[in-house]
DNA sequence: CTATAATCGGAGTGGCGGTTCCGGTTCGAC
DNA sequence: GTCGAACCGGAACCGCCACTCCGATTATAG
């Protein structure tokens, strides 16, 4: 607590976080780096139930290693999904401005469609193993939330989607889409399922 | 298979099970029952991760006498979903010969809802947890897989869906819809999206 | 190049939960 | 009512895994 720093032997700090004590040596950042690939590709074959051992075997460190960077388990899942959450936000905002707003979240939606069913195991192995998303990356999914948001009231606006569709709804059913392990074929059918679903059907308001 | 039985002693076997060599004492079966209720209420509310201890509580008897009756806790799992998947089945069969053809799939799909936003906390908990139900109620699930089958191509010949969606997405759609923790309400309105996403469109072959 | 301090690695610790075991109890036949 | 067998309960056992600790290693300043 108290990020009372002697605060004179910061060369380029406060960039990247709120504060930056130390740089970090060369090594440890690489390895951060490394443990964090490591992790997701281990708890995506794996599942979350996999042992930080063997994240760390797979990362090529020990497991003392792993626990200074990330301090528990759970503050290595966060970093992972709220990466992983913070990328697909910016995603949404990039599309909110560049694309014909009726598609702008249909494209979305595919996207979407095409990461989770590559990682969702992630996800769902974390909320099964009593990790609750929502409130570990609260501002994330916040912000994620709020990015979608505005995609389908721009859609609704532009009369491409009904009215009657709320954003919980979207992303339960896409993020339920891709859940169940299938082909990356069966999960982009399924998105177009939903997108169909949401789309204004010939006669309405 | 091979069903070999010394079929001597059966008084009213061949009913439910393939053999049933005694007929277990009486207060056993009680507790049997009252142990699998204890379960699923058990496994839903806090999840798979949740210590047979617990199941063994709720339903006031000793662990022991759990493990009697069951004697893995994945057979307890299997013993409680196959069950409920039976039960989705016998209702696929009486929609298939009881309801009009186009509506028969949009019905079950409904039902299917309704139970499986109250108890999909289960399913998913297990293949998180890595338990494969696919394998572990291998025959049950092929059943239910039939079952929406016929469902599937009754709707597809009445025209009321569309020829291009597969018994999996459907599936896998409903499931997934209700998979996310949401209110009823909400799931509800999650299963007519995917019915009208998978409804013939005006302009179709 | 040397000194210093941060980092690394992995053996060790503690607790949790599935599974087993056995003395005491209860059911059911005679 | 009596006896034997099946059943019950929960203490004890065992392996697994998150997490800690410390001597060895290595990056960086001077």
């Amino acid at each position: 607590m108290t990020a009372e720093t002697t605060s004179e032997q910061v060369t380029k700090a406060a960039e990247g976080s709120v504060a930056t004590p130390r740089p970090l040596r060369a090594d440890a950042a690489k390895n951060r780096e490394r443990i964090l690939e490591a992790a997701e590709a281990t708890f995506t074959a794996e599942g979350v139930a996999a042992p930080i051992d063997a994240v760390a075997q797979r990362a090529g460190v020990g497991v003392g290693t792993v626990y200074r960077h990330f301090p528990t388990k759970e503050a290595l899942f966060e970093a992972i999904v709220t990466a992983r959450l913070d990328d697909l936000c910016v995603k949404t905002r990039r599309l909110a401005e560049g694309e014909r707003p009726g598609d702008a979240l249909f494209s979305f939606l595919r996207e979407f469609g095409r990461q989770a069913s590559a990682k969702q195991d992630l996800f769902d192995a974390m909320d099964a193993a009593g990790i609750d998303i929502k409130s570990t990356c609260a501002t994330s999914v916040e912000e994620l939330t709020h990015g979608i948001d505005v995609l389908l009231e721009q859609a609704k606006r532009a009369g491409a989607v009904r009215g009657d569709v709320a954003t919980a709804e979207v992303m339960a059913l896409i993020v339920g889409a891709c859940h169940s392990k299938q082909d990356d074929v069966v999960c982009q059918r399924m998105v177009e399922i939903v997108c169909d679903g949401i789309r204004t059907p010939a006669a309405a308001t």
